[in-house]
DNA sequence: CCCCTCCTGTGACGTAAATCACGCCCCTTA
DNA sequence: TAAGGGGCGTGATTTACGTCACAGGAGGGG
């Protein structure tokens, strides 16, 4: 479990002195797979620093459409949770532990004073944003250019890399409600990518044989 | 055309002496209608802020499909060209002024200086970042779950809005471009909505008569 | 054992939108 | 005046998906 250590492995770049008072601040919380750590309309209040898991990042819309924006790895941070201050009106943001998972909390506060203190810190978070922005660009690209079986693909690619792992456990249906299509869908498509050996489907789960195209 | 007033108009939030660091340092370049910015594949060394006119911001992938970002406004900042320093791989980002406009260019060596220094520096830096994120989302949103004829109106609002004016010039060749669609079905669309008495189509413009829906 | 629920498979059909194939109008330039 | 190009309108066809309807298996609890 996440020690100090671990923090310090995760976030090398910080200074001595901020790695410091983000192990004294930081109180970490563990979150359960499928826990949520924020949902909609929820005010955020403090910044959201991931040391072990993936968090999943996503909106939901009125009708309950739902919109994957990025996962989060250990040393990454949720951009979203960094702008805080302002009004909360329409940031419709979910997060959902997808394996059990420990994040570091810091008070929102700290946040303005580090970022002009230390160096690091601001860097930190710039690179965060930058990152976050490049994801959900690539998103974009996906929901707006590819097809559903290459969107289903990239979905497939994700969960083994974040997961780091050939087995994937969810239901047809979750993986259509994510990916804003339905079951049947996915099922025909699915059916096709184990024709052509890119996957194999057991009960209850998907083996990731090989997704090269 | 942009003095040292309007700037300081623009960005009152700025400390005085920032402000005066702004106007010093910052290098005034004007582009006209159509003209790029900045296009794929181009090294970003600097940030930019719009002054005068509309800016828009788009990608464009290796098929020439275009995806739609979002336009900046006099007061408003590229958060792309504030990431800068890293890796410049995929960023597949085009700029190209829509009406004749004015931006200040700052080098971004500054950028790091300031935002240590000048508080209101680094809560530009977070608020553009966060205020272009929200925007993204927002084209998402249209992109995943909107039909066409949703889009359209959008980005007739849009238009209307960023330019101030209820008369656009676009070609409907031009118009199914951004929208990732063709021309034939942008015609069919833009029928209906001259018969509900949204639009009134000119010579080689569009009338917004009503967009409410 | 039966019933219930959750997951999956599959055909039939509907629909938004892309694509193809035209033809028309206006403008420019030769 | 002819010729060519750019923009537009419109039917016919195709494609990718969504939706509906229904069936069957696996597990679990009473």
């Amino acid at each position: 479990m996440a020690s100090s250590s671990t923090t310090q492995q995760l976030f090398q770049q910080f200074e001595p002195e901020l790695l410091k008072k983000v192990q004294q601040v930081g109180v970490i919380r563990k979150f359960k797979a499928e826990d949520f750590l924020m949902q909609t309309g929820q005010q955020i209040r403090s910044a959201v620093l991931v040391l072990e898991g993936v968090i999943k990042v996503f909106r939901e819309d009125d009708e309950g459409n739902e919109v994957f924006m990025y996962n989060l790895h250990p040393g990454e941070a949720c951009a979203i949770s960094m702008t805080c201050a302002t009004r909360q009106l329409s940031s419709q943001i979910m997060a959902k532990a997808l394996v059990d998972s420990e994040v570091l909390v810091i008070p929102v506060e700290l946040m303005d004073e580090w970022a002009l203190k230390y160096r690091s810190w601001y860097q930190f978070v710039l690179e965060t944003y930058r990152s976050r922005f490049e994801e959900l660009l690539d998103t974009l690209d996906h929901i707006a250019f590819r097809n559903l079986d290459e969107r289903l693909l990239w979905y497939l690619k994700q969960h083994q890399k974040s997961l780091k792992s050939n087995f994937i456990k969810a239901s047809f249906t979750d993986i259509a409600l994510e990916l804003n299509s339905s079951r049947e869908v996915i099922s025909r498509l699915m059916k096709k990518l184990a024709e052509k050996g890119h996957i194999k489907l057991h009960k209850n789960e998907i083996e990731i044989l090989n997704l090269k195209m």
